[in-house]
DNA sequence: GAGTGGTCTAGACCACGCT
DNA sequence: GCGTGGTCTAGACCACTCT
């Protein structure tokens, strides 16, 4: 199982840089861990596959186990892998837990955690604006497009929100629409387009409630709402999706955990 | 220097079981950890000290280099220690640098981060509200020290905070405080009471300015601000102070990272 | 040059999941 | 029982800092 066989994986395995060509040097386990990454990015491993083994993926790479094992710990870390003992090392996936702790901070005024319902009120394709041309990284006249929902916890309106895609990345999103959309997108974005979201970066303010808002979540106009804006990126940096939610957060509050 | 010296160190360092003892087996590295974490708690060492040497530890603790390691990377990954090549290894500690970019994520609309200046507007103590009891885990009828402040960045006032420490931790801070507060208190809480913040936790919602927080800020009443409130806990997660920052989001907004 | 952390190896044994 | 990841060891060599 040692031989360099031409698929990609080992291809890239074998490019592993010994010290000695000095300049540009990198650590062998920091080598693997972005050949990995790369296979990842891929798509050579999809989310939930199952990784050759520690001595295997050494062989291929021509290093012992203990290298390789620190690689795939840091990508564990990082929740680019997840590992099993017994049972091997998984590219990591989607799921209500992840959606729910990892990416949705919301929390009820009583500690509660909850995953808000959701109601689509249009799913459209229209030309970007400015802002989502800089945000998602689009072409002068590139196509977006929006869905607008609303979000309930416990039954009560509580999210206004409204998502901005390239319409180039997800052809066919506004066809798949008409027969309902996920509550959890991403699962969605990975399932049938596969991307995977792995990080993302959120810029909150305070905001006047609109009048539409306002109807919608049964408030007054210029009632004070948390604005959530976020831009969610692939494992590749690349950004994926702009989302932007104005919150009631009279029952609820957004935390965050430093450190 | 292998010898089983009675300093508390060494003693503790002992303490490692070994497999067999079978029940609630913790693997060596992390009983290392929780060493080290109780040192660093119980004063033993303070934050920019330097800890002994890979090889000296491993000798006190009875284990090999690399277990050694294993327990001070964990801990280097936590933000508790900073390793540095070739110096040795350091007890973290607080520093603008760490104050501006892990504790403060307010960051203009441009991407410009700033640290803001706080002019005191009072410091005194007085009787604990029931909220300050349950956050700061206070007895009832206890005590605390409430610090109300405003922050300037690029010279326009943007947040009115209040601050409120166990009277009985920080005894005489209010003395200290007539000489005037550093900008960064949780250098002052370090140096002054041996207190190290080492994590938080920060509730988020959009609330309407009061008249007293229009008046500071330069707004009318009613218009929305980003409210902060801020539970800093030491290194063995006990809570140390509460902060409730309502922060102009005109200029500014607050950053969370995710992954 | 001495001392420190950073990387890498080779091999041991354990704990867990599967079948 | 076999294959997997988890822990631990002992020792090598490198890179960096300080003196």
């Amino acid at each position: 199982m040692a031989e360099s066989v031409a698929n990609g994986a080992a291809n890239r395995g074998r490019e592993v840089v010994r010290p000695g060509d000095d300049v540009d040097f990198r650590p062998l386990y920091k080598q693997i861990k972005d050949s990995i990454i790369q296979q990842l990015i891929g798509g050579d491993w999809r989310p939930g596959d199952k990784l050759p083994s520690e001595f295997e993926l050494a062989a291929r790479y021509g290093v012992s186990q203990g290298t390789v094992r620190k690689a795939l710990d840091e990508l564990t870390v990082q929740n680019l892998l997840v590992r099993q003992q017994g049972r091997g090392t998984f590219v990591a996936t989607h799921n209500p837990h992840r959606a729910l702790f990892h990416f949705f901070h919301l929390i009820g005024k009583d500690g509660s955690r909850q995953l808000p319902s959701s109601r689509v009120l249009s799913c459209a394709t229209r030309r970007a604006t400015r802002e989502e041309e800089e945000r998602l990284d689009l072409r002068p006249g590139n196509q977006v497009i929006q869905i607008d929902r609303i979000r309930d916890i416990g039954g009560l309106p509580t999210i206004v929100e409204r998502i901005s895609l390239s319409a180039k990345k997800f052809s066919g999103l506004v066809k798949i629409s008409r027969d309902g959309l996920p509550n959890t997108l991403y699962e969605l974005y990975e399932e049938r387009y596969g991307i995977t979201i792995y990080q993302a970066e959120e810029y909150l303010r305070a905001v006047a409630a609109t009048e539409r808002e306002a109807k919608l979540l049964g408030i007054r106009p210029g009632h004070p709402l948390q604005e959530i804006a976020r831009l969610a990126m692939s494992i590749d940096r690349k950004p994926v999706e702009w989302r932007v939610s104005r919150c009631l957060t009279d029952r609820h509050h957004y935390v965050s955990l430093i450190d």
